[in-house]
DNA sequence: TAAACATATAGATAATTATCTATATGTTTA
DNA sequence: TAAACATATAGATAATTATCTATATGTTTA
């Protein structure tokens, strides 16, 4: 995964009430209905939160009927897990052997 | 830590840059103007980006005489790790035991 | 001490984000 | 099939963010 991809997850993970939707969904899939009762925000909103953790990959979703599911990705949150494990272990191939990469690159 | 603490932090490291920021501080610790060279970013855009990340807690910074130098904090970097393997890990106490808490709290 | 160097701060700005209301779309049930 | 239910989309908006230029502050060196 390049680095954009973890930004995004990154970026997902930003924001207090979608890490609590993904602590909700760490225990199992459950329906949009039964997050939205747990938080004092609109539909919409919720939808819109989905929608940034579905698309980063974080969250799989699927369609049950009238129903929306969701469940954490798990390998997607493993990756991103032994992304920071890179940042604190000391490896051989260290993640900061591709610093040139960066260079005068944005 | 609480949420807000974590979102702070997967916030800090939402954008890219930061992201590479981090990456080459995992080697060990830096000043500001070295990592400067490595970006198309003024000085003061990397000054907001350090602030950010020391001001999370994954990034510690200290001065040496005119020099900022800087270094990531491995122990906040664990415990976003561990944030996300509660995430992924079934356990006795699962993260999700805690839900309750959140109804009609924003 | 004056110049050079390293960093931070102030203020501006375009882009992004989180939220809402209103409404559309799709599915199930009576 | 009409009503009820579940979700998504459109459009608006206030707040936040990443970036810049200009400038201030602090430290070292000639």
């Amino acid at each position: 995964m390049d680095l954009s991809g973890y930004a995004l997850m990154f970026k997902a993970l930003s924001d207090e009430t979608r890490i609590k939707i993904v602590e909700m969904l760490s225990c199992g899939e459950m329906c949009a209905c039964d997050i939205l009762e747990s938080f004092k925000i609109t539909q919409p909103t919720l939808s819109y939160h989905m929608k940034i953790l579905s698309e980063c990959g974080l969250v799989k979703a699927r369609k049950d009927g009238p129903w929306m599911k969701y469940v954490v990705d798990s390998q997607s949150a493993r990756k991103l897990k032994d992304f920071l494990e890179g940042i604190t272990t000391e490896s051989e191939n260290c993640i900061c052997k591709n610093i040139e990469k960066y260079s005068d690159c944005k």
